[in-house]
DNA sequence: CTCAAAAATTGACTTAGGTCAATCTTTTTG
DNA sequence: CAAAAAGATTGACCTAAGTCAATTTTTGAG
């Protein structure tokens, strides 16, 4: 188990680039929690005492409206960095995070942690590239909702998906339609029709929570410009 | 001039805790550039060659859809930092930059700031700091936009403006209304009937670029839950 | 001060996509 | 394996907010 994580934490982007034993000492100030599926890692505007390393499992990071929709920024899995932005700033986490299969976490204590960072410029890149990243993918989010229609968005995201996998025609989400819904910011009944429409125009061919791309111009097509009427 | 810079240097967040002297060394690997209003600063998708400060004027920050539709990112001002992302992951700069007013920005080239942030760790906290309080606000962007209606935006909106000038009752917007309603992801003719219907109901009164707040709680409660109609 | 350009407003109309409710299907678990 | 719970789909309906076009108001350049 022990060296499992350290192999872990050896191939995690935070890490790169640290002198060997470094991770010694840092695994000396992390402790190993285990959450549940559905369990609430932390919510919106708590206090944030420390932040988080997946070591495996999946936490969606989410924001919640008064009406109880909501609206997942994104899921994180194995080696992803959690928590951060209340490290860095402002005391509070920003969002809500709860697990959504049964996972694994390392807890860093806030002052711990940040003193580990001022004492190695590395870890200060590696963390500054990796909120980069964070900030890049929300600008994204935030075009997409709202200068795209519900059939654009979810073209890109498949596409996006599709990219991970280095182009793989087939994909096989790992999360519900509702999840997918919820992260491209629409409602199951309205993904459940759009996947539809995209079928019958030949686009996309679903089985359950297999989505396999047919036609991957006109995907992209669709996902810049144009609305699925138009096809 | 010179000094003028350094004063204001000195004030900057990103600076915040330095030793002195150091301000100096740091002047002289930037250089001063002066943008004309609507001039761009550097476009979506374009090589990051290095970061800016804003010395003086208005910076907006937005994606653009294939349209021509803009969503405004962030409108930045006096003592911000500027397209860091570029400088910390992938490269390219996430969006547009504009001047909506003359300005003059410093800049840093990318690799002179990189070295600059490894050895001074206080600089890199400083810029952890800035980056986790832009992914905050991109979040409240994003949940504002994906599960509130429009008057809720822009409800929220102005009471964010207000906290800002330290709870003033009365705002003097520094940018035109079509930037507004497109920061709270609408058009101008929406964001008008809504000031509209929000005037009718007391809530508020607009005459020109100046907006009075005359009922918080109502607003407050307009942003959080409810829809226009319901008051 | 005048006049053209830019910004803002208003009205008529359309529609994407949300709500609510019913049904069907898949998963879980006792 | 059966029953219940969770997830997904479908239909009927409604509305927030976008589009287009026409004015009106404000701004700033000469």
């Amino acid at each position: 188990m022990e060296t499992d994580i350290r192999q872990l934490l050896a191939n995690v982007l935070f890490f790169r680039g640290l002198p060997d034993g470094e991770l010694e000492r840092i695994q000396q100030i992390a402790s190993e929690r285990t959450y549940q599926r559905n369990q609430l890692v932390f919510s919106d505007g708590e206090e944030g005492r420390g932040f988080f390393l997946i070591l495996s499992g999946q936490i969606k990071v989410f924001k919640m409206s008064p009406e109880g929709k909501e609206q997942i920024l994104h899921i994180l899995g194995s080696g992803e960095p959690l928590g951060q932005v209340a490290v860095f700033a402002g005391d509070s986490f920003p969002a809500n995070a709860q697990a959504i299969t049964e996972s694994r976490l390392l807890f860093f204590p806030r002052r711990a942690f940040v003193d580990l960072i001022r004492a190695r410029p590395t870890l200060a890149l590696n963390m500054l590239a990796i909120l980069s990243n964070r900030l890049r993918e929300f600008t994204v989010q935030i075009e997409s909702i709202s200068l795209k229609e519900v059939p654009a968005r979810l073209a890109s995201y498949l596409l996006y998906l599709s990219d991970e996998k280095q182009g793989a025609e087939r994909l096989a989400l790992n999360i519900s339609k509702a999840q997918l819904a919820s992260i491209i910011g629409t409602i199951p009944e309205t993904l459940s029709r759009i996947l539809n429409r995209m079928s019958s125009k030949g686009l996309i061919r679903v089985n359950g929570r297999e989505i396999g791309l047919l036609d991957r111009d006109q995907l992209a097509s669709l996902a810049e410009h144009g609305r699925l009427a138009d096809l």
